[in-house]
DNA sequence: ACGCTTCGGAGAACAGTGTTCTCTAGATGG
DNA sequence: CCATCTAGAGAACACTGTTCTCCGAAGCGT
């Protein structure tokens, strides 16, 4: 502002003391990020973020309304400079699958996030275009509209839960003992394998496929499970669509069952 | 134990004060689900514990070792009583949804129960069983291994995401005001229509199937998709099974692609 | 360059939290 | 009846989120 009128005698003089960073929500964000990686979820408190700003408490508020209004600032991190591309009808499975990696990889970003994920609000103006194009790319897909405008908060919900629960996984290991990650496993696997094989023989057959999540292999399965679901969903759409009118024998349309057009003359 | 022995004179006098019921987990869990569905997971503390039980705050520590502990036993009465039936390969699609509908139900069962459960612990002896039984299911419909050993955690994951958001949905109900249901339906419906058309053309369109879930179409219609999914793992398999050897043209085996199998030499 | 207003940050305070300590009173074993 | 042991009481500690008052420095008009 004062950048455009010509320098006063004394203007030198106030410029002289700029080491005061002026306090904005952005770099309270940073430093709540910093607190979270170093301390966790649990030890993330607004002392705490002061502290690491060199500034009182109170100050914090002046800026942020309340903890939870931080939470919501720092949620929103998630979406910044996410933007999904444009639907390709023939490659959808690839974007939907993409779609999720990149969701886990951002939630893996920083320790709990995936915590403060988990309770944030998904209809706030920074996330509805994401919504826009998740949702603009499950109808390209061929969805029905029922699955499509659920795909996306389905989707979404397990994204969240994995991160979640790998996170508690994560701070269990590093509470209970120091143990790395590959003892932690063998200790499962132990665990798996010390179990009394007449109770327990279908755990104990698939141990090796019920040790925790320590690679990607588990989340790609869970995402390729859920897009073969919603794929069917695409195939019978198009069947009942090349058979309409005269109701041929389609074998598989069990559970589908005729849907209701939700028109209702208040909008 | 006392009851054995014959009475001694004094004895009488002993009884005479019965008054005081002995504190035990089982009592303190009992307060605990009180004082959760009355004030909600954010103002469960020890001392509400207490206090609900008309007791010390410090006394809840000789019984329960801390909160966590608590809220672990809390967690572990979702399993009381809960045993799957014997896995049927011809219904294991409704056995599934079967067994999800109870998980909701129960985990809708206490206010903000889904917070707890998501933090639980899913390898104690009481959790057990459950997922030796769930995944017994899984194998006898016919999943390859590494689907059938993902596929309880999968489902599971998303239950209690579900009912997580669920529980974060309510609690904004009742925080912002005291909205009826169909009034936040009716506020929301509100705001998708108020979107900007040229921006989000696709929540528009589907602002009927976007709407929070108030009823359990959506919850069903999610496991729905998930079966789906795993029953197209099934297929895989008993396909590849049949064509042993000679592998002939399976037409929509598009998105599998050949797959390994994960037999390892020390099970 | 002065005075005035404005406002962001500081510090103390309040009510509440989980947990631990000491101590007493009442039940238990001899 | 007495000694013992322990379950519960009460106070205390180190925290938490939030709000209050107050001060000092920046910004304005003159």
């Amino acid at each position: 502002m004062s950048d455009e009128l010509p320098a006063l005698p004394w203007d030198r003089a106030r410029r002289r003391t700029p080491a005061r960073i002026p306090l904005t929500p952005e770099r309270i964000v940073d430093a709540a990020y910093t607190v979270l990686d170093r301390e966790g979820y649990e030890k993330l408190s607004m002392r705490q973020v002061a502290t690491e700003l060199g500034v009182a408490v109170s100050a914090l508020y002046t800026h942020v309304s309340s903890k939870d209004e931080l939470l919501e600032l720092m949620y929103l991190r998630l979406f910044r400079g996410w933007t999904l591309p444009d639907p390709d009808p023939a490659r959808w499975r690839e974007q939907v699958a993409d779609f999720a990696r990149e969701g886990l990889k951002r939630l893996r970003g920083h320790r709990d996030l995936a915590r403060i994920s988990m309770t944030g609000v998904p209809f706030s103006p920074e996330v509805l275009p994401q919504m826009e194009r998740l949702v603009s790319l499950f109808r390209v897909a061929g969805l029905p509209d029922r699955v499509a405008g659920a795909a996306g908060d389905i989707i979404s919900t397990f994204i969240d839960g994995f991160a979640f629960e790998e996170s508690m996984l994560e701070n269990r290991r590093r509470g209970s003992d120091g143990l790395s990650w590959p003892d932690m496993r063998a200790h499962l696997r132990q665990f798996f394998a010390d179990l009394p094989p007449d109770r327990f023989p279908n755990l104990i057959a698939l141990a090796d496929h019920m040790l925790p999540r320590d690679e990607d292999d588990r989340f790609d399965l869970a995402v390729e499970i859920i897009i073969r679901g919603l794929a069917s969903f695409a195939e019978e759409a198009a069947e009942n669509a090349a058979t309409a009118g005269h109701p041929g024998p389609t074998a598989r349309s069990a559970a589908g069952g005729p849907e209701e057009t939700g028109e209702r003359g208040e909008g």
